[in-house]
Order: structure tokens, then C-alpha cells, then sequence
DNA sequence: GACTCCCGTGAACGGCGTTCAACATAGCGG
DNA sequence: CCGCTATGTTGAACGCCGTTCACGGGAGTC
């Protein structure tokens, strides 16, 4: 049986996975490195090519436990609560904010790891996503009951866009060091404006 | 006297920056590379270490040239018109937009760009980036001019940012094949959204 | 013409991701 | 319990990268 083998296998998967994530996190995506990684599990370079066929594969692992994280934040922080439809879309979008800045070299590698150039994006890539829609496109349903449905979804990609893109520009340091309070009020801002009726 | 050594110095400084804005434009930036750079300039790659720190140097000389310009982009789109604020800031967005998309790759060289590790954030990125945020606070200031200042540059950056993550987001084929007038629409809805009057 | 200084040159260096021939080991038929 | 094979593991080696530096040649000076 291949049971031992395998076994080992998967237990090498995890412990590859759980030491680029600790890498990552403490120093970036673009700083993993094939041999501090063999170091840090205690196998060999070559080890690793026998579980992942590349880096990239092995931060796309990383990444998909990232990205589960990041959704289960965000869906956490309204679940249970009756939260008039304005004010979630503000709480959600302030989860995302605080889990971009307690993660914040996690959170950016979902975004530099570039899939771009052989494989097709990941089913639980779209899967994820798709589910951060689902969470935008109900309370804009609410708010706006006469918008068509092509409407909802065009605002509903527009607002996480508008969001993740203050959040981004929020926290990049080189631009200007915003407070994170003050980002807060940039997005409560925003999205005050575009849901309160005309 | 130096204004010959000089003048070759200045020559080869301005071959270097159009041929690795070339190469960047065609290829991306994480393409660039020292010896094929100094095949396309006919030099030596230490020609390069002479003129240069690093490469990171040369492309934020590229960098600074494309910002220059879609500075200039943006400000000739409204320039000379007489536009109400609020067209003038969606007429202004798209033509950030439609400078993304027809430089992508020198668009996103700008950003992918780390400069965070060592230097200060240089002179140019400041101005030209106050430059981008007065045109944006002008408009603003006409359409709510019971606003504070502080709350002024706040929504300002705001405004930029949300243009900037869905314009960013829009353009990234991985997340969904968005059409050009789609993202044009996000653009306006938000915009319209935020700037109307409640 | 000789001397000096400076700058372009490209081979060399260290580090990277990835590969692969050599080796170890586990499973299995006898 | 013993070979035999097939599969897993290893780390040196490969090719490519940015960057450096000892060398050689050409310009400026007397």
C-alpha cells in the first residue's frame, strides 16, 4: 500500500505550506526561498519539487488558505447580527481593511503572485470570490430593489474594486502614511455617498 | 574639460531610459534585464553601473518619465473646457483609465516598483502626485463647498484610490475579463454615486 | 611624445530556481 | 528472511540573474 508514502507526503505538503506561509508573512513573498524553505522543513530542495511543481504552485497554496481566511473575517464580522444593509457593506469593508493590515505581506502576495502567464485561475480562486460578491451584491439588492441585476453586479465589483483599492493605497507606506482610522473615514466616506438614495 | 566624457555620459543615460522603457512596455518590467538592456543600448552592461546605481534606479527614471505623462494625460483631458465638477471628475478617471490601458505595462511599473527598502520616496512622486490630487480637490471643493478642508483631501484620496482599484482590478484578466466600457461605467456609477447631492 | 587619469569592458562572483544522476528505502514475491 | 524492483530522497550541478572589478585603451595635460 502506498498509505506510508503518501502519509509522508501529505505531511511534508503541510509543513511546506505552513513554513512559506510563516516566510511570507515575516518577509514577503518576493523573499521565499527554495533553500531556507528545505532548511525550515528539514528536507532537502529537491523534496520539494516532488510535492509542488513549483514555488509558484506552493505560494498558490498558501494563497488559497489566505484567501479562506480572509473570507471567513469578513463573513464573521456581520454574521449573526441584523445590521441594516448601509452599515454592513461599511463593517465588512472595515474587516477587510484589518485583516489587509494584521496580514499585510499575506494579504498582498494573493494580489503579486502572477497566474497570469500558463495555468487557468484556480476554481477556488473564482469560487472565493465569488462569495465576497455575494456578501456586496445582497445589501446593494436591498438598497437599491429597482436596480437591475446587471446594475447590481456592475456596483458590486465597482464597490470591492473602490474598496481594495483604498485599502491598498491606504497601507503602502510610500504614498502617505495614512492612519488607519483615517482610512476607515475614507471608506465610510465612500460608500456613505454611493448607498445613501439621491 | 568634462562636457565631452559628459555628453556621452548624457547620451548613453537617455539611450538606457528609452530602451528599457521599450522593454518594459513590451515585456514588463520583472523582464527587464541587464544584458539585454545593454545589447539594445550597444554598451557594456558595467556602462550601465556608470550611469546608474542599480537597475531599480533606471527603472524609476522610466518611471518618473511615464508618470510625467500621465500627468499630462489627465490634465489635458478637461483642459481649456468648461466642464461641470462633477463630468470633469469622471472625464478625468477615464482618461486614467484609458492611459492603463494602453500602457499597461509601464502603468504598472509604476506601482509593482519597490522603493520602500532603502531610499526616501523621491521629490517627483510627491509633486506629480499633489499635482493628480488638486485637480481631483478643485472639483470636489465646487460640488461641496460646506466641506472642511481636512474632509476635502480626505474624500480626495479616497476618490483617487477607489478609481485607482477599479481601474486596477478591471485590467486584471486573472479576476474577470472586464470590458473597457464596463469599467467606464463602474467608474461613473461611483462617481455619480458619491458627487450627487443627497 | 610621455604621463596620468578615467571610464568602458566583459569575465567573474555569489545567489537564485530548478533538474537529475546517484543513492536509500519500502513493499513484495519467494 | 532474503533479494529485487520501484519509488522517494538527496544535494551537487546547471543556467540565468544582478552586480562587481581588475584590466586595457583613449582623452586631456605638460
Amino acid at each position: 500500500m502506498a498509505s506510508k508514502a503518501e502519509e509522508r507526503r501529505n505531511a511534508l505538503r503541510a509543513t511546506l505550506i505552513e513554513k512559506a506561509e510563516a516566510r511570507i508573512a515575516s518577509d514577503g513573498l518576493d523573499q521565499l526561498r527554495a533553500r531556507d524553505l528545505a532548511k525550515d522543513a528539514g528536507c532537502s530542495v529537491g523534496a520539494i519539487y516532488n510535492v509542488f511543481g513549483d514555488l509558484n504552485e506552493l505560494a498558490m497554496a498558501v494563497n488559497a488558505r489566505t484567501f479562506q481566511r480572509l473570507g471567513s473575517t469578513v463573513t464573521a464580522s456581520f454574521a449573526g447580527k441584523t445590521i441594516p444593509p448601509r452599515d454592513r457593506l461599511v463593517i465588512m469593508s472595515h474587516a477587510y481593511l484589518h485583516f489587509a493590515e494584521e496580514h499585510t505581506l499575506l494579504w498582498r502576495a494573493l494580489f503579486d503572485l502572477k497566474m497570469s502567464s500558463d495555468m487557468a485561475v484556480p476554481q477556488w480562486y473564482l469560487a472565493e470570490l465569488q462569495a465576497v460578491f455575494a456578501h456586496i451584491a445582497g445589501p446593494l439588492a436591498e438598497i437599491f430593489p429597482d436596480w437591475q441585476p446587471e446594475k447590481i453586479g456592475l456596483m458590486t465589483r465597482a464597490l470591492f474594486s473602490a474598496v481594495h483599492g483604498i485599502v491598498l493605497l491606504g497601507l503602502e507606506k510610500r504614498i502617505s502614511a495614512v492612519p488607519l482610522d483615517q482610512i476607515e473615514s475614507m471608506i465610510a466616506l465612500v460608500l456613505a455617498n454611493v448607498t445613501s438614495s439621491k
